[in-house]
DNA sequence: TACGATGTTGACGCGCTGTCAGGATTTCGC
DNA sequence: GCGAAATCCTGACAGCGCGTCAACATCGTA
């Protein structure tokens, strides 16, 4: 049996399936139930991994919670692998944007641009309906960390914001990829502490984030020019 | 069959097993037996991590790299999991004296501190035979991180560490949470991109991220007290 | 309506998991 | 030394997840 827009926990099941196509009838069926289908799947998948944590799910898990057959299941991925990667890069998908309107209303101003995408991120992480977030809610279990290629489209796009501000406010002794690291690693580690509770405040993280990292890279400057 | 130190990977195997006991007759045949046991998984578990990743690897994979049985395993280890937090916590214990080298060595030398604390990691992570090294050397696998206890306190020594710092220089606006998280975060991703090769000098590496903490922290302090 | 194309189903063989009764080896009391 | 008891190694076993595939159901099309 197919899914067909089963996605179980919001949506109040309509009874009357028998009409023809009662509010879009965009695309033939088999596309519908195609979509519908690996919709539920990631639904599943995004479930599962939050109660269960990335090792601790199986292909089985999630397609249990499906009204679909387990042959069904590799119609679509390949493994629960893959699954992740594409509830991983949709988070990835909302989140750029955020960062690119971050830069934009910054104009040439580095500082606000660092306040705003540290909270920004900050933000996603807590609020967005991700994998990562509920899964690093769990206990203390061990985490996993994927580089998809849409994440390294990412930590690119950030590296080319934050050497195109290196440039203008005259960094040329900081070597992009150490302070686009920097960066990440910094977002990752308060980020992680942000989830766990062990810190609060959104607001007062982001701007330790930015006034750090502008602080450290003038210090890298003036230090690497002596 | 037990093992008895069977680490064919190095030792020549000696011939003479009748003598009673050649070399040392500290213990009891049990005790020694009961060890080399436990290191041979261990070291089987090292080559088989490096070789398939935490993920690509089972127990019986270990197992098979021994001369054991499948369920002596459970004699030493729970599962997969428990063996990497024991080569985990291997390589912390032989990464904490380098630490508390760095900072007897140092003395009120904070940038000196920085510099031969980050010099002391990056050179641990490519040099030392730990899991986590020949794991990121792996083509593109998705990594693990675990924070077993002895991890967590390294943490908080490193952090009294910077906390101490901090209060003899007149941080006092500085959170030592977000401090020590983001020097953690530094530390991980910078010595991510060496373990990969895209970042190729150490001691640049170890520099820039001392100065960056150091002119980071300045920064936060003199932002706050506005 | 009828036929080909496409997608779904669930059973199957394989390998891994953790356990346990049976057997081998060591220790200890004498 | 010797026998019993403690220890722990062994490998087979039941249970389960994996990925596949032949049979089947459904959809698009003429």
């Amino acid at each position: 049996m197919q899914v067909l827009r089963a996605m179980k926990s919001t949506s109040v099941s309509v009874e009357k399936d028998k009409s023809e196509s009662p509010e879009g009838n965009q695309a033939g069926k088999r596309e519908q139930t195609k979509l519908a289908n690996r919709a539920a799947i990631l639904e599943a998948g995004r479930q599962i991994f939050a109660e269960l944590g990335y090792e601790g799910t199986t292909v089985r898990d999630i397609i249990r919670r499906t009204e679909l057959a387990s042959g069904t299941f590799y119609n679509y991925f390949k493994s629960k692998e893959e699954v992740f990667h594409a509830l991983h890069d949709d988070g990835l998908a909302r989140f750029k944007p955020l960062l690119r309107a971050a830069r934009e209303s910054a104009g040439q101003d580095f500082q606000g641009f660092m306040i705003t995408a540290f909270g920004a991120y900050f933000n996603f992480l807590l609020n967005d309906q991700s994998v990562d977030r509920e899964m690093a809610a769990m206990p203390d279990w061990t985490r996993v960390r994927f580089d998809t290629p849409e994440s390294l489209a990412l930590f690119d796009e950030l590296k080319s914001d934050i050497v195109a501000f290196a440039t203008e406010f005259n960094l040329d002794q900081v070597d992009p990829e150490l302070l686009t690291a920097s960066c990440i690693g910094i977002a990752q580690e308060i980020g992680d502490r942000l989830l766990r509770g062990r810190i609060k405040d959104i607001e007062a993280a982001a701007r330790f984030a930015a006034y750090f990292v502008l602080g450290g890279s003038q210090r890298v400057q003036s230090e690497m020019q002596a």
